[in-house]
DNA sequence: TTGAGCATACGCGACGTCTCGTCTAGAGAC
DNA sequence: GTCTCTAGACGAGACGTCGCGTATGCTCAA
């Protein structure tokens, strides 16, 4: 009567195979087509699964592409900061790698997408800054910064990563031309020596 | 047989009523219900007109948006930043008066949307910072701290506009709360004398 | 024998196009 | 001036299409 502490139960267990490629498929789609223009109906058929089994365990588009971010289906490099000892210089290569990515038209694409994605579902918002490496890196690196002398004691290193990654998007939406020349301009601003 | 210089032709002239009616319809339904769940069909039977006339003129709910944008019927608050001489007061004032607005789940919901709009459609996007007084008044009011020796020469304010208007948008797409305390960090840093 | 899986039908709502009939306002004849 | 003529805007809504989310079989593995 009781189940096991494993927590088995009678029956079959979740497909793996069927939840990879559905979470394969809408990564594909995503990045192939935006998020609108993402159905569910386009990813069953891209998975070779049924419409029933993306619902029974997904209650909305948001939540796949939410789990495909934190899976690192959606961006797949990991942008980390370098740690040269110089904290500009580091700062502007991450820059650099992330812009190398979304400079392109698709990248730039992608991005818009996800931030449709994220303007809509909270739980996608939730994992964007994350995913893209402004949480985990760039606001670490800001912080060794500071224990090195290079940043000011009080500078809100956590507001500083978003503030850039911020000006990184406001630039995307409006569709701005060298969003890398005006970006590198700004975090020299942003981490000059105070 | 010619068209006179002033381009009259036969017929009716636009219905200024109709597209009054239209945008009118268009922002009230935008505040009301946010981005998704605004439909052509809702706004016509709002606006108490017929469907093509709206595709006779907007070729996209983007298109409607925008001129609602530019019009001011979305955002009917003129966000500009006081003149008192002490550029930190007065862009923290500025700062009050657009988070009073966002900081209200019907404010932060309006936000989302106008950032879901902007991500969907060139047009919007075009026209975001602008209506948010960003361009008009806060890089204005930066530029007139350098004249007055209160913002290093080379601070680049159209940059640092953005950059306060993107950390406004990251921190209500990640749903965070304390938008206010933290954008005031920000800007304290941001303005901060060198 | 239970429940995950695939397939498919269903009602619903919105899409964008199209065609009605009505109405309006400039153009041209008188 | 007045009186047609006509192009085109307008409200209304039918149309076919698409994707939604739900419901219902049926198969198959644990």
């Amino acid at each position: 009567m009781n189940e096991q502490a494993s927590g088995h139960r009678a029956g079959p267990v979740r497909s793996a195979a069927a939840r990879d490629a559905i979470l394969a498929a809408t990564a594909r789609l995503f990045q192939g087509q935006g998020y609108d223009h993402l159905t569910i109906e386009g990813i069953a058929k891209e998975a070779g699964v049924g419409k029933q089994t993306i619902y029974r365990w997904w209650p909305s588009r948001g939540a796949l592409i939410a789990e495909c971010l934190t899976d690192g289906r959606l961006i797949p490099i990991d942008f980390d900061v370098p740690y040269s000892g110089d904290l500009l210089r580091d700062v502007e290569e991450w820059l650099g790698s992330v812009l190398a990515i979304l400079e392109t038209p698709h990248g730039a694409m992608l991005l818009r997408s996800l931030v449709a994605a994220a303007a809509e579902d909270a739980e996608v918002g939730d994992h964007l800054s994350a995913s893209l490496g402004v949480d985990r890196h760039l606001a670490e690196r800001l912080a060794a910064g500071i224990r090195d002398g290079q940043l000011a004691a009080d500078a809100p290193v956590e507001l500083l990563g978003h503030a850039v990654l911020g000006t990184i998007i406001v630039q995307s939406l409006t569709r701005r031309p060298d969003v890398a020349g005006a970006l590198r301009e700004l975090v020299r601003y942003l981490v000059a020596a105070r």
